[in-house]
RNA sequence: GCGCCCUUAGCUCAGUGGUAGAGCGUUGCAUUCACAUUGCAAAGGCCGCUGGUUCGAUCCCAGCAGGGCGCACCA
C-alpha cells in the first residue's frame, strides 16, 4: 500500500492544496459548522466518534491567537531569514489551531520603497532609458507592473514550507486601504502637531537622490588620510578638507586646558580662496568662531575640528546648538557647488585631492598620515553617504518613544531573548525625530499640498538656513478644490514619499477592515531577526498604541541570523548563501523546517546540511513506523476510543512515556523552545517508540491473547505522535493521517486537537 | 567607548553542582521479518586558559585569551 520510501514531492503540493481547500487558514471558517461536518462523518456508521479525535468547538468560543507576518519586500525572494521568520510562528500558529484557538497568521508584502525602485531602475537602465524619461506617473505605473508580476513570488515560496497564513487576507502596503490608513496616520500626527519640516543635514545618497534614515546605513572600511591642516592659530586633523568652504566654526572640548582660552573668540584665519584659477591656488582671510562643546574629542588628532553643520551630522548638532550658520557647498548629486567658485562642479573625490594639493602648495598642510576609517553607503547601492542640508518632515519621538518604552517596561510586550531588551530601550531612551520623508518616487506620496505662489520662493535651498522662508500647505487627505492661500491655483503635492518603516509601523492594522480591526486586533505575537527590532518592532509598538490604544503583541521572538557553516554571514553575490527551496526541493519542506528549528537553539545558526538530513531521515522514519502500524492494525481499531489501558509492561512503559513527551513538547512550546520540543519528539518517537515498543509488539501480535490490546497501543502512540509532530513536519504528518483508516482521520489533522 | 553572546567528540551543536550527550561523519557487523534514508556495536572529549567558592565544577564567581554580534562614535 504505502511506498516504502517518504516522497515529499509526491506529497507537499497535493497536501497544501487540501488545507487551502479546507478555508481552516481563516479563522472566520474555524467555527461550529465545520465541527458539524466531522461529527456527521465520524457516526455516519454509528457508534460514538472517537474521543481523542472528536473535534471540540472551535473558533465559536475559542480564542484569538495572532501573528503578524514579518512583512517580506516583494523584491524579495526566499531565503534562510524568511525561513526562521516564518517556521516557528507557524509551529505555534499549527499547535494553537489544533488547540481550539481561532488562529490568525496575517500576511503580506511591503512595497519596500527604495529597495523595489532600485529594481525597476535597474530594469530601466537595461533598457536604456531611465525613471527621469519616463517621468513620475509612468515610473510609478512601471513599478506597479512589476510588482504585479513579481510581487506575489515570495508568498507563493513560502506556501512550499508549510506557512499556514490566512492568504485571503493578504496585503501589500501600498493597496488603497492600507495606503488610506497610513495617510490618515500622517494627518493624525500633523493634528498633533507631532509633524514639523525643517532644514537638517541628513544622510543623502547621491546616487538614489533620497535622505536614508541612520539604520538604512551600511559601513565599510576605506583606507584613507587624516590631514592636518593649519587653521589660523591651530592645527586640526580632518579627513575632508574639501567641506573646509562651509566650516562655520571651530570647535574645542571646554575641558581642553590648551584652548580654553580661545572660547568665544572669533579668529582670523588663512584659508583657500576660490576665485581665480585652478591652476594658482592662492589664500583669503576667514573669520570664524572658536566653540566650546563636549562632543568633541580631546584626545583625536589635535584636538580642534572644524564645524561644517552642512555636511556632517555631528557639526550639523553642534551648529544647532551654538546657532551657527550652515553653509551648503555640495549639492545633492554629491559635487561641489557653485559657492565654492573654482571647485565647483568637482566630485567630492576630486575636490579632496585638489585643495589637499592646494593646501601643500599654500603651506596651510602641516602632515598628513594614512587612516583607516569606516565610511557611510547607501544599503541598497554601496555608494558613499554625503551627509547634506535638505529640507524634511520630522515626526516627534518624545512621546511616542515614551510610550513604547513603557510597554516594555510594565511587560505588556515581551521581548525574548530577554538580553533585547536593552538594545531597545537604549534606542527608544537616545532616540531623535524621526525623518520620515523620503525623495523617492515608489511610496506613499506625503498628504501635503503646497500653494505654488509661495512654493516658488523658497525654491533655492542651496544657502543660509536663515534665508529659508516660510511657506504654505495644507496637509489633507485628498487634494483641496481651491488653494486657500492664493484661492487660484490647483496647489502641488508634496513629491516626497514617506519612509518606507512609517508604513509598515502600522502593519498590525493598517488596511483591515472595520470589522477585523475590531475582531482580529491586537494580536499575540511577532517574530523576526535582531535589527528589525528597533528599526520596526519598536515602531508596530508605539503606531498601536497611538492609533489602537493597545498595544499590537504581546511577545517578541528575536531569533538568530543564519551564517555559513564558517560563521560567516550569508551572502547571495558570494554564493555563500543556503537556500531554502533548495532544501526543499531536495529534502522536502519537513526536513527544512526540521533543519531550521533543530538548529534555532537560540544561538546565531551556523548552518549545517546535516540537519536537514537528519530531517529527511526522521520523515521517513515516521512513515515506515506509520506503514508498520497500518499494516498490522485492523481499521475498527483507529477508532477506538480514548487512550488504551493496562497491557503489559511495554504497553504501559510507551503509553507513559507518550504522555511525558506530550507534556514536555507542550511546555516548551509554549516557552518559545522549539528546538527542545522537537528533539524531545524526536528521541520519543524514534527511539523509544520504534527501537523499543514496535520492536517488542512484533512478539505481543503474535500472541493472541496480547494482539488486540498491543494493535490499541500501535494506533494511539501513531495517531497522537502524528499530532504532536504536526505543527513541526506538517506534510508527512497529515499524509499520513490521511492515510488512515478513513473513520479515524475524519478530515484534516491541522484542526484535530492535542 | 557601551552592551550582549559564544568557546564541549572530526564538523554543527545540546546539556547538568557529582568526573559528559545528540545529529552528521568515521570503523566493524547484520539484509526475506515497517524502514539500508535501517538495526546493533565501536572508536573519538585535560567540556578555551588561569585562579577562586565548594566535600566536589564543564556547569557558580573573577581574570585572561580567542571568536561573533548589536548600539554609539569615527572630525
Amino acid at each position: 500500500m504505502l511506498d516504502t520510501r517518504y516522497d515529499p514531492r509526491a506529497v507537499e503540493g497535493k497536501i497544501y492544496e487540501l488545507w487551502e481547500k479546507s478555508g481552516y487558514f481563516n479563522p472566520d471558517n474555524l467555527p461550529a459548522r465545520k465541527t458539524k461536518n466531522l461529527k456527521l462523518k465520524t457516526s455516519a456508521k454509528g457508534g460514538s466518534p472517537p474521543k481523542a479525535d472528536a473535534p471540540r468547538e472551535h473558533a465559536s468560543g475559542g480564542k484569538n491567537f495572532i501573528v503578524y507576518m514579518p512583512l517580506p519586500n516583494v523584491t524579495g525572494s526566499l531565503h534562510m531569514g524568511h525561513a526562521l521568520d516564518n517556521v516557528t510562528p507557524d509551529i505555534l500558529i499549527r499547535y494553537k489551531r489544533m488547540k481550539g484557538f481561532r488562529t490568525l497568521w496575517l500576511p503580506g508584502t511591503d512595497h519596500a520603497g527604495i529597495a523595489t525602485q532600485y529594481v525597476v531602475e535597474k530594469q530601466l537602465k537595461k533598457e536604456g532609458t531611465s525613471r527621469f524619461d519616463l517621468g513620475r506617473e509612468k515610473f510609478i505605473a512601471r513599478v506597479w507592473e512589476w510588482k504585479k508580476e513579481y510581487g506575489g513570488k515570495i508568498l507563493e515560496q513560502l506556501k512550499k514550507l508549510g506557512v499556514s497564513a490566512d492568504w485571503s487576507r493578504a496585503r501589500f502596503t501600498m493597496d488603497p486601504a492600507y495606503a488610506a490608513d497610513v495617510m490618515k496616520a500622517f494627518i493624525h500626527y500633523h493634528k498633533k502637531g507631532w509633524i514639523y519640516r525643517g532644514f537638517r543635514t541628513v544622510n543623502w545618497c547621491p546616487r538614489c537622490g533620497t535622505s536614508l534614515s541612520e539604520l538604512e546605513l551600511e559601513y565599510r572600511e576605506e583606507k584613507t588620510t587624516l590631514y592636518y591642516m593649519k587653521y589660523g592659530p591651530f592645527t586640526l586633523a580632518t579627513t575632508r578638507p574639501e567641506t573646509k568652504f562651509g566650516d562655520t566654526a571651530l570647535a574645542v572640548n571646554p575641558k581642553d586646558a590648551r584652548y580654553k582660552r580661545y572660547i568665544g573668540q572669533t579668529l582670523e584665519a588663512d584659508s583657500l580662496a576660490t576665485d581665480g584659477s585652478l591652476d594658482v591656488p592662492r589664500l583669503k582671510k576667514v573669520k570664524l568662531l572658536v566653540i566650546g562643546d563636549e562632543a568633541v574629542d580631546m584626545a583625536f588628532g589635535t584636538g580642534v575640528v572644524k564645524v561644517t553643520p552642512a555636511h556632517d551630522l555631528v557639526d550639523f548638532e553642534m551648529g544647532v546648538r551654538h546657532k551657527l550658520p550652515t553653509v551648503q557647498v555640495i549639492d545633492e548629486r554629491g559635487r561641489m557647488n557653485e559657492r565654492v567658485g573654482k571647485y565647483a562642479g568637482m566630485k567630492t573625490s576630486d575636490a579632496r585631492k585638489k585643495v589637499a594639493e592646494d593646501m601643500r602648495a599654500t603651506g596651510l598642510m602641516v602632515k598628513e598620515e594614512p587612516y583607516d576609517h569606516r565610511v557611510a553607503v547607501c544599503y541598497r547601492c554601496g555608494t558613499i553617504i554625503e551627509p547634506i542640508p535638505s529640507q524634511q518632515w520630522f515626526l516627534k519621538m518624545e512621546k511616542l518613544a515614551e510610550a513604547a518604552l513603557a510597554a516594555v517596561k510594565t511587560k505588556k510586550v515581551t521581548i525574548t531573548p530577554k538580553n533585547f531588551e536593552r538594545p531597545y530601550r537604549d534606542w527608544l531612551t537616545s532616540i531623535r525625530d524621526w525623518t520620515i520623508s523620503r525623495q523617492i518616487w515608489w511610496g506613499h506620496q506625503l498628504p501635503v499640498f503646497f500653494c505654488r505662489k509661495k512654493l516658488e520662493a523658497i525654491s533655492n535651498n542651496q544657502f543660509l538656513i536663515s534665508k529659508q522662508k516660510g511657506e504654505r500647505f495644507v496637509v489633507a487627505l485628498e487634494r483641496p478644490q481651491t488653494c486657500p492661500f492664493c484661492k487660484h491655483c490647483d496647489m502641488e503635492q508634496s513629491p516626497d514619499v514617506l519612509d518606507t518603516w512609517f508604513s509598515s509601523a502600522l502593519w498590525p492594522f493598517a488596511g483591515l477592515s472595520e470589522e477585523d480591526k475590531k475582531k482580529y486586533y491586537p494580536g499575540d505575537l511577532v517574530s523576526n531577526a535582531r535589527e528589525i527590532l528597533n528599526l520596526w518592532d519598536a515602531r508596530m509598538i508605539f503606531s498601536g498604541l497611538e492609533f489602537m490604544g493597545k498595544v499590537p503583541f504581546k511577545n517578541i521572538l528575536i531569533h538568530g541570523t543564519v551564517l555559513t557553516k564558517e560563521g560567516k554571514r550569508m551572502s547571495k553575490s558570494l554564493g555563500t548563501g543556503a537556500d531554502p527551496l533548495e532544501y526543499i526541493e531536495q529534502f522536502g519542506a519537513d526536513a527544512t523546517r526540521f533543519a531550521v528549528v533543530w538548529q534555532a537553539t537560540g544561538q546565531d545558526i551556523r548552518w549545517d546540511e546535516a540537519a536537514a538530513v537528519a530531517g529527511k531521515k526522521f520523515c521517513n522514519k515516521l512513515w515506515n513506523a506509520a506503514r508498520f502500524v497500518i499494516t498490522h492494525t485492523p481499521a475498527e481499531v483507529f477508532m477506538a476510543k480514548a487512550c488504551p489501558r493496562g497491557g503489559t509492561a511495554a504497553d504501559k512503559a510507551i503509553l507513559k512515556k507518550l504522555a511525558a513527551v506530550a507534556a514536555h513538547t507542550e511546555k516548551h512550546i509554549q516557552m518559545f523552545a522549539f528546538s527542545k520540543a522537537l528533539r524531545g519528539l524526536y528521541d520519543f518517537f524514534w527511539h523509544e517508540f520504534c527501537d523499543v515498543y514496535v520492536e517488542q509488539s512484533k512478539k505481543q501480535l503474535a500472541d493472541v491473547k496480547l494482539k488486540k490490546g498491543t494493535e490499541a497501543v500501535l494506533a494511539h502512540v501513531l495517531i497522537s505522535s502524528l499530532k504532536l509532530l504536526h505543527p513541526f513536519l506538517p506534510f508527512v504528518t497529515e499524509e499520513i493521517y490521511q492515510k488512515l483508516p478513513r473513520r479515524a482521520a475524519g478530515g484534516l489533522l491541522i484542526i484535530v486537537p492535542w
